[in-house]
DNA sequence: TAGATTGTTAATCGATTAACAATC
DNA sequence: TAGATTGTTAATCGATTAACAATC
């Protein structure tokens, strides 16, 4: 189980698209769009739109449709992009060192402080001056810092244990990039982003055709 | 548009994660599995697994349930893994050579034959012995080498540019990490993978509670 | 004011779950 | 054969779309 959200997760998963789309648009200076509009832009229907917001309140003005500024202001707060939030990155590897280098996530306000490794070769190289730390010092180091995010870059094998370290710890929040489904308690926000997932609906929609191509036939 | 399926998008989702847990029964010696016993391993309903294995045959056995080793292999070709897949990267940035290094892809059949970027610095620079080139040189490339996949590691601002050049040149599956709605012809697969999305709705359900809790309260 | 567009309720569509006859 | 479990049809649930009164 993971924390189970207020609002439907379809929803959710939509609110950084809206957030990017009227980021273009204030980027263009348009200075109001109706749902109708925005939803032509996105591939959407115009009542999608209103009925996501309207999750959050009524943002429109009959007869005028939506202030962009003001709605990208709200989409901002929605997603909690107002705040700052301090990360640590667990697994140094090829994915953990990328995401550590990323510094588009700094800018929206989410602070490396720290990347843990267990191999000793890694230890005191630091990437964008945060150390390489040994995983041994992970929990005096979450019982001196407040952190608010982890990142969970290593293989799968170790990533469960790890996890429980890092709950007992008191982390709520995990991104996990183990292929694996973590198991958390339902206090704590699990998010995963499963690459090879992804990867295979791709393979498996190069393939659909031919796999089902009698059935289809038949029909 | 991307490329329709013939099945349900949530219902290929699901794909990649029976076969993780059918590939763990298989290697902890487990010979069949009922679709009720696999329901509780992951926490869904045996309904569904039974529903959604229906979508591509009748694979199990009235009293006995699904022979493990045979299912397996059954979802493996069904996720068009028993073939490989030509793959190059475009963007060596930070993220590309992530991807680049992950040899598990390549153990699973994605091979990768090509890095290109636009940084001459980076120029004949080798990933596991594949060199990066100019991406100047892609439409030669491509016109010599059957590529089945390009992932696209690169900055949003050139993200369509790149993608419209790499479909011109026959790709028909892009595995886009940009953080861009890309615009593909229906005959192209596109399959994303928004990071930047993904951690915005975490950090959405970090402040969920606190966004609505006067609306909560009220009810 | 008249036209436009919202917020919201109602209708539809699709996906999930339940039920059970078929059958190993 | 009796018990178990599938494949599949029917029922339910939830999400999306349509419609329209409210209102700027």
């Amino acid at each position: 189980m993971t924390k189970k959200t207020i609002v439907p997760m379809p929803v959710i998963r939509r609110l950084p698209r809206y957030h990017r789309y009227l980021e273009e648009l204030l980027k263009n200076d348009v200075k109001r769009i109706s749902s109708r509009e925005l939803s032509e832009k996105m591939g959407v229907t115009a009542s999608q739109i209103r009925q996501d917001l309207n999750n959050y309140g009524g943002f429109g003005q009959q007869g005028y449709g939506y202030n962009v500024e003001e709605l990208y202001n709200t989409l901002t707060k929605i997603l909690g992009l107002d705040k700052t939030y301090s990360t640590i990155i667990i697994g140094a590897g090829n994915l953990g060192q990328a995401i550590a280098n990323y510094t588009n996530f700094e800018r929206t306000g989410f602070n490396l402080k720290g990347i843990f490794d267990i191999n000793p070769k890694l230890f005191g190289l630091k990437i964008r001056d945060i150390e390489i730390m040994d995983v041994d010092n992970l929990e005096d180091f979450l019982a001196s810092n407040k952190i608010d995010i982890a990142i969970l870059c290593i293989p799968k094998d170790n990533s469960q244990i790890m996890a429980d370290r890092l709950i007992k710890s008191g982390i709520k929040a995990i991104w996990n990039f183990s292929p694996i489904d973590l198991k958390v308690p339902d206090d704590v926000i699990l998010e995963n982003v499963h690459l090879s997932d992804s990867l295979l609906t791709l393979s498996y929609r190069i393939n659909e055709e031919n796999l089902l191509k009698t059935k289809v036939e038949e029909k």
